[in-house]
Parts: C-alpha cells; sequence; structure tokens
DNA sequence: TGAAATGTTGGGGCG
DNA sequence: ACGCCCCAACATTTC
C-alpha cells in the first residue's frame, strides 16, 4: 500500500480536508513540523503560538481517536520531510496550499527537490474559496476594488461543496517517533493567557460549535448589529478559519442550510452582509497573493515615502497598553490583551488614532496586532492595516479619520463595552463616559475618576492632531502628483 | 466600513 | 396674522 505524508500547517482539520481525503485510501502518516525561524519577518506571535499549540493538541486526539497518531517534528520543513521519508519509505508528500510570500517560496522549493527524487508532491486547495488566480477582471488582471470583487464572486456562486470527513484512518507505526507537544515550546512562560480559556476553545470541535452558535444567536441580526462590540454579533470565527479548523466552504454551507430552513424575516439579507464579510477574507488573501510586497510595503506607491513615525516608544506604549486616555480606546486594546481579539469596528478606530491622529507607521500597529492576536493572520492583517492606514486596497481615502468619542457615543452608547474593559470609569454616567476629561469635576468626584491619576488623560488633541495628518497626507498626496 | 463645516428647512417663541 | 430670530434636524459639501 502506498504510503503519503500528509503534511498538516494551516489545515488542521478531518472534515472537508481534501488533502486529508485523497490520502485517506493510502497508509497516510499524518505530519505537523514545526519550524521557528527567529529570522523570519513574521514569525508566529505568542498569542498565536497560544492558539496553535491547543489546536495542534485538539487535533492529535481526534487523529488518535480515529486510530491515527500525529507525527510531531521540529525543524526546517524540507529536512525533516526528507528524514521523515528516508524512515517510512513514504512515497507523496500531500498539502493543503498556503498563500502568503514565505510559504508559497518554502513550498515550491519543497516541490522541486521532492519532484527531482521522485516523490510526489500535491497540494489541494482549502484555506479559501476561490484560488486567487480563478478570481480575476475582464482584463485578467486581480481585483483592487471590493464591490466589483464580491459582485465577480456572487455571480461566481460561493462555493459549498464540502469534502466528506474522515472518522478512521490507518494506525501508524510505533517506530514513527514523535515529539511531545509541550517540547515545542509554544505556551507562554509568564501567564498573560489565563483569560484566553474563558474566551476560546482551539479545535475544530470548537470552530464548529461556534459556527452553531453564531447561527443560532447572531445571523439574524448580523447585519444590524454586527458594528456594536458590546453585543457580540461576530462570529468570532477567524482564528478558527486562519488555523483551518474549519474552512470556509463550510462556512458558506452552514449559512446556506440555515437560510433553507430558517423561516426569520430578513435572515437573507443579514447573512448576505456575513458572506460579504467572508469574502473580504477572501479578498485579503487574493490581494497578498497578487502582491506579496503589501506585507512591509503600501500596495499603492504613492505612500512608499509617507513619514509615519517609526520612533515614538511612548506614544506607542501608551496605545499597546490601554492608556490613552480615550475610552474606546482603551477599552479595545484591553480586550485585544486579555482575551487575544478586538471587536472589528475598534479595531478601525484603534488603527485610525495610531496611524492618523499619533501619525505613526501602520507596520507598528501591524506588529502589535501580529504578536496579540490569537486570529493574526498575514494577509489580513497587511491588508486591513493598510486599509485604515490609506495607502492599500480600496482603502479608507486619507481624509477619513475616526473620532474616538463620536465613534464610542454612535456604537457603544451604553458604554457597556467600555465599563467591561474600563472598569476604573464604571461609576460615570454615559454623558461622560466616552470623553471622561470633559466631565464636571463634580461628576468624577462621584465617579472616583481623577484625570491623570487613575485614569489618564487625553494623550492628543483630537481636533488638532485631526488637522495636522489632513495637512500631512494631503501634502503628500500633492507632492506626489 | 467618517467628521466637521456649511447649507437648508421648518417649527416655535415672540414682538 | 406676520416677520423675525433661534435652533434643532437634516442634507450637502469638503477634507
Amino acid at each position: 500500500m502506498q504510503k503519503i505524508l500528509v503534511w498538516f500547517r494551516r489545515d488542521l482539520r478531518l472534515n472537508d480536508n481534501p488533502a486529508l481525503h485523497a490520502a485517506k485510501q493510502a497508509q497516510l502518516i499524518p505530519v505537523y513540523i514545526h519550524a521557528p525561524d527567529q529570522d523570519a519577518p513574521w514569525q508566529a506571535g505568542g498569542a498565536s503560538n497560544w492558539w496553535l499549540h491547543h489546536s495542534l493538541h485538539a487535533l492529535a486526539s481526534q487523529l488518535k481517536a480515529a486510530g491515527s497518531r500525529l507525527i510531531i517534528r521540529r525543524g526546517d520543513a524540507r529536512e525533516v520531510l526528507h528524514q521523515l521519508i528516508e524512515e517510512t519509505g513514504a512515497e507523496a508528500v500531500f498539502v493543503s496550499r498556503l498563500y502568503d510570500p514565505a510559504s508559497i517560496a518554502r513550498d515550491t522549493n519543497i516541490k522541486t527537490t521532492l519532484t527531482q527524487q521522485g516523490i510526489t508532491y500535491r497540494s489541494f486547495a482549502g484555506a479559501l474559496l476561490f484560488e486567487p488566480w480563478q478570481i480575476l477582471t475582464k482584463t485578467n488582471s486581480p481585483y483592487k476594488v471590493f464591490t466589483p470583487f464580491w459582485q465577480t464572486c456572487q455571480k461566481s456562486g460561493l462555493p459549498s461543496d464540502v469534502t466528506p470527513g474522515i472518522r478512521s484512518l490507518p494506525a501508524v507505526s510505533t517506530r514513527i517517533s514523535s515529539q511531545r507537544l509541550e517540547d515545542l515550546h509554544l505556551l507562554p512562560t509568564l501567564p498573560w493567557d489565563t483569560q484566553f480559556y474563558d474566551h476560546w476553545q482551539p479545535g475544530e470541535a470548537g470552530a464548529q460549535s461556534r459556527l452553531r452558535r453564531f447561527i443560532k444567536e447572531h445571523l439574524s441580526e448580523y447585519e444590524d448589529a454586527r458594528d456594536f462590540p458590546a453585543q457580540g454579533a461576530t462570529s468570532a470565527l477567524s482564528p478558527h478559519l486562519h488555523f483551518g479548523e474549519i474552512s470556509p466552504r463550510q462556512v458558506v454551507y452552514a449559512i446556506e442550510h440555515a437560510l433553507n430552513t430558517s423561516t426569520a424575516p430578513g435572515v437573507r439579507k443579514q447573512a448576505q452582509g456575513f458572506l460579504r464579510e467572508l469574502v473580504w477574507r477572501e479578498f485579503t488573501h487574493h490581494i497578498l497573493y497578487h502582491f506579496p510586497h503589501t506585507t512591509h510595503k503600501p500596495l499603492n506607491p504613492r505612500f512608499e515615502n509617507f513619514p509615519w513615525q517609526t520612533r515614538r516608544n511612548k506614544v506607542l506604549r501608551q496605545w499597546q497598553q490601554g492608556q490613552t486616555g480615550f475610552p474606546i480606546i482603551d477599552a479595545g486594546m484591553r480586550e485585544l490583551w486579555a482575551t487575544g481579539s478586538m471587536h472589528n469596528r475598534v479595531r478601525m478606530i484603534v488603527a485610525s488614532l495610531l496611524t492618523k491622529n499619533l501619525g505613526m507607521h501602520w507596520l507598528l500597529g501591524a506588529k502589535w496586532f501580529w504578536d496579540t492576536l490569537v486570529d493574526a493572520d498575514l494577509a489580513q492583517n497587511s491588508f486591513n492595516w493598510q486599509w485604515v492606514a490609506g495607502c492599500g486596497a480600496d482603502a479608507a481615502p486619507y481624509f477619513r479619520i475616526f473620532n474616538p468619542v463620536t465613534q464610542s457615543e454612535k456604537f457603544d452608547a451604553d458604554g457597556i463595552y467600555i465599563r467591561r474593559w474600563v472598569p476604573e470609569l464604571s461609576r460615570l454616567p454615559n454623558k461622560y463616559l466616552h470623553a471622561p476629561w470633559l466631565a464636571p469635576a463634580e461628576e468624577l468626584h462621584s465617579a472616583g475618576v481623577v484625570i491623570g491619576k487613575n485614569y489618564p488623560a487625553p494623550m492628543c488633541d483630537l481636533k488638532h492632531t485631526r488637522e495636522e495628518a489632513l495637512l500631512a497626507y494631503k501634502q503628500h498626496t500633492r507632492a506626489a502628483d
């Protein structure tokens, strides 16, 4: 019987996994290779590694239950694969395709050397709804604007066909050694992850239950509720999707099924809004595939030399630690630190403050998110930071500067989100919660708030910094013409 | 997937 | 009854 190495990377699931499914008739050996590379520019951060640890644990349990065993190895992927091929006599390596520049470079290299040695290398689609080379404009160029991209995806029909799941697998010889998951040292040495356990269940089962709960509790109001951080109406599937614990096709399938069985009025429109967000994810991955330099350079070359600040460490630290003096910002940054995630609307607000009001380089924000988000994803992170900074695809125009007070009043009017994450302000009435520095002295006093003492004064003047940003962006735009 | 400035409208108070 | 002012509410424009 043919021996196949199924090399798991970011497809940590047994259902709708075409690579695994294609290998299931063979003597398949599931492998995970941990290849930490200190020099890699986008080495996985602490939060991401926390997730990976638990996701691998879940995958290993599932494989064990199916009669197989996850072989964990450490080291350079190509070398480890070579060694495993020698040890096992495997004739093929199957993988799910990845689309970020470093993975493409590594996989291309591996494919070439394996093929030269007569080893079959097969890659399968599964991480995306569409392959990046499938969705193109009439002139065969990649889309740079979302709306036409979305329309083309809709015309093509969002794919919802899923590959059958795997229940039983052949045993893996005990002669093949595996490292212990603990030996990968993916978990933090300092216990900053305590709250993560309350919020997440990494792994395929966790992904499925999150999807089911989202559909049951929030889909029918998604479009109306998704912008309000206190409502928790977003799907929170992003880390599960990032690690491939669930495929976007499974998500589309589940949504369509829910629509076919639901009688609630207006669900279709709400669900359409959710699928649109899923296609935004698709869009960011296609953009990164076609423009791999966007991990570190603006997509819009006009911004190549834009004078974003890269040094002001104190400013950056205040933002990172949620000590900016703007309650909605501080709530978001503290949510991020505590849970490894932040509500989407709040991500836009904090990013706008950093890149526009504070004039800091979008890469500094991207790097902090990269280290702290459990859903850190190179395509999404690069795209979205550039979007906010105004230098990316279909970007927010330079003059679109979020006012954290206005946004807060609009999207957290009753202050539930702020009070949850900024408890030192919790006794302030709603009227003063969004801009506490403007509250009358007696209100502050009776709420136990001392600005500059137990809650910081606002770190910048919103009006002034807004005008500065407008000027800088306008001058740069003019100079580039 | 903005905010702020500016313009317009219409209701109410008031002489 | 009328004009005038104020100003909130909404619309439009500009950055």
